[in-house]
RNA sequence: GCCGGUGUAGCUCAAUUGGUAGAGCACCUGACUUGUAAUCAGGGGGUUGUGGGUUCGAUUCCUAUCGCCGGCACCA
């Protein structure tokens, strides 16, 4: 008589089983197609191999591919699949770092002593199909510490080594076999190779051991699995899809912004993209002053004693620009805090001027390093739509609300959905504990008043204090930071900043630093991304372009511009001697909102042709009309 | 900054084992007078990123350097 155990299932149900069952024969016995998709199990709350055994009394879960788990354990042993078959093809000299799960895929670190080139990666697929087609079962095996360090000093895995001497005391040691291949691993993998079925190895390229610079350099190779080769397409096409829509692309396609060799990291503004910015400061300027900021303009090069008293030169000399003139050391400035703490210097305050704000569009320059920059999303000058509000303490937590209302307000325009992210003290920090304990609490009281959801990035913080980061998820769901409100108790210390109070005495003010946009040059970057080129109506560089069928329409064409312009729209007027289908091409490439065509009818009946972009020809309008209906869609996001 | 890749006309790309560069679009000229995504013909345009080197000869091979791309590290 083989002894029982009671499992429960998720649903609550409960079963006996005969005790030493795997997870695989439970599946079995519930159905025989949840055998099939079946991949690992849960125990207890822990994944497991699904040929784990239950001995006792647990709670069983059956993991399935289509799960996250089972993503996670099915793409876990892609990167291990990947890996023998680089040992393979590359011999006993690979080396083993790390291979792990992450988001649509994994990687794996590994030291080669070849350089690999995308051409071999192919090879390595190749390999890796073979090694699926052997069906290889993947098999966990407990060892003792020394055993661990025994199997891997046998091949001279220094890697592994440095990372089994880390493991703590008590943690269980595991290794996965498969064939010839085995590796120090916690696992959960699925049960053979042969479970594999839809890979590929997107790309190779360097990375730090361990994320550490001062580390040997191994050879990341990234890839990505899915269960079912249809997903696995699903997803290439939606990187293709993502492609067509880079920034830099399009950028350049419609002529937004360009490059220099000349200003590595420096964008330059062409006409189009100019009109965007453009844009997209008024828009945030209006709202500003409507939320009592006023604006302000500090010099782009200030004396280095400033940046010494600020702590930037301290913690960011060597990101900075500095220039000598007259046996005066300047830097260009990286930021623009302590010209308003200058600005905020001029004059004696009283408690009741408080909140103090002053906003810029400030232009900053950082040297980053060569590797970080990236069109538009890194760059080494950008414009920040910065602020600075100088609060009494008592006013702090009403303040960030303000500020977290006008921030929601803008990004609903775009129809980004957003996080917040709570930044803490990082390890070199400015100031007392005493005060970023303070600090921290209060920005965790207002996002808990305000009922926001937000989550915690350890460390994360400015150097002078913490932070709320805010970031926006994108039409393509990707995510970017852009907004921040910053809690400042060292600035006006440094700047020895007061206020008269009620007491007739000199008080400490705080500052909150705030940006919305962020970088005004990454945001554009993103719009672009998120609009795919194609611009709303108000933010579009040209709004309506005419176009004439002949010449005989152009004088008539010229007095609708004429009268367009003089309503504000931006209008171009196509007058060329070419055909409608080649005018409309053209604009439509543009991705131009509104292309009126004028031809012999409207001439006669004074209206317009409109065909508006993404939607076609949606007939005639009188010209009065349609600029009404227009200038109406331009104002609708204020 | 680090690892790897890459750089040819304004743009997107060609150029067999090294034999002194081509196409499409764009631009210019001419013809066509045109109704909702590309009319036809002709023409101009390149020190092949830059500097060295190997070679009778280099876009091609080597080297240095700069830019760009993919990551890593960094990101006030």
């Amino acid at each position: 008589m083989v002894a029982q155990v009671n499992i429960t299932l998720p649903d609550g149900a409960v079963r006996q089983v005969e005790a030493g069952s795997t997870i695989e024969d439970i599946a079995a016995s519930i159905s025989p197609s949840l055998k099939k998709k079946a991949v690992a199990g849960k125990l207890n709350g822990k994944v497991v191999d699904l040929y784990t055994p239950v001995n006792e009394d647990a709670k069983v879960e059956v993991v399935t591919l289509d799960s996250p788990d089972g993503l996670e354990v099915y793409r876990h042993s892609t990167a291990h699949l990947l890996a023998q078959a680089v040992k393979r093809i590359y011999g006993a000299e690979v080396k083993l770092g790390i291979g792990p799960v992450i988001e649509d895929g994994f990687y794996y670190d590994m030291d080669i002593p070849v350089s690999l080139t995308p051409e071999d990666l192919g090879k390595i697929e190749a390999e890796m199909e073979k090694i699926v087609k052997e069906d290889l079962p993947i098999r966990r095996k407990v060892v003792s510490r020394e055993e661990a360090i025994k199997t891997f000093e046998a091949i001279n895995d220094h890697l592994k080594l440095e990372l089994i001497r880390d493991l703590p005391e008590d943690a269980e040691i595991s290794i996965y076999e498969q064939g010839e291949f085995f590796d120090l691993c916690r696992g959960p993998h699925l049960p053979s190779t042969g479970h594999i079925k839809a890979f590929k190895l997107m790309s190779v390229a360097g990375a730090y051991w361990r994320g550490k610079a001062d580390n040997q350099v191994l050879q990341r190779v990234y890839g990505t699995a899915f269960p079912k080769k249809a997903d696995l397409d699903e997803y290439l096409h939606f990187l293709e899809e993502a492609k067509k829509r880079d920034h830099r692309k399009l950028g350049k396609e419609l002529e937004l912004f360009m490059f220099s060799e000349e200003a590595p990291g420096m964008p330059f503004y062409l006409p189009n993209g100019f009109t965007v910015r453009n844009e997209l400061e008024q828009f945030s300027r209006r709202l500003q002053q409507l939320a009592h900021y006023t604006e302000v303009r500090t010099p782009f090069l200030m004396n280095q004693r400033l940046w010494l008293q600020s702590g930037h030169w301290d913690h960011y000399h060597e990101n900075m620009y500095f220039s000598e003139v007259d046996n005066t050391t300047y830097a260009l400035k990286p930021m623009n805090c302590p010209g308003h703490m200058l600005i905020y210097k001029n004059k004696i305050h009283s408690y009741r001027d408080l909140p103090i704000r002053y906003s810029e569009f400030g232009q900053v320059h950082r040297h980053e390093f060569s590797g970080a920059l990236n069109g538009m999303l890194r760059v080494r000058t950008f414009c920040q739509d910065d602020a600075h509000v100088f609060v009494r303490p008592d006013q702090i937590e009403s303040e960030i609300k303000n500020m977290i209302a006008l921030i929601d307000r803008i990004y609903k325009v775009f129809g980004f959905e957003y996080s917040v992210a709570l930044s803490t003290r990082p390890e070199e920090y400015m100031g007392s504990l005493e005060l970023w304990e303070i600090a921290e609490n209060s920005l965790r009281k207002v996002l808990e008043d305000a009922g926001l959801d937000y989550y915690v990035k350890e460390g994360d913080g400015a150097f002078y204090g913490p932070k709320i980061d805010f970031q926006i998820t994108d039409a393509l769901k990707r995510k970017h930071q852009c907004g921040t409100i910053q809690l400042d108790f060292q600035m006006p210390e440094k700047f020895d900043l007061t206020y008269v109070g009620q007491d007739n005495e000199k008080h400490r003010p705080v500052v909150l630093h705030r940006a919305m946009y962020g970088s005004m040059e990454r945001f554009i970057g993103i719009l672009v991304e998120h609009y795919a080129g194609a611009f709303p109506t108000w933010l579009a560089p040209v709004q309506v372009r005419l176009m004439t069928i002949n010449e005989a329409h152009v004088e008539y064409a010229r007095q609708v511009q004429e009268k367009m312009e003089q309503a504000g729209v931006r209008v171009e007027l196509d007058a060329r001697n070419e055909k409608i289908g080649y005018k409309i091409r053209e604009a439509q490439v543009a991705k131009i909102p509104y292309m009126l065509v004028i031809g012999e009818k409207e001439v006669a009946d004074g209206t317009l042709s409109v065909r508006k972009r993404g939607v076609g020809d949606v007939g005639a309008q009188p010209v009065e009309q349609f600029i009404a209906g227009l200038l109406e869609e331009i104002s609708a996001y204020k």
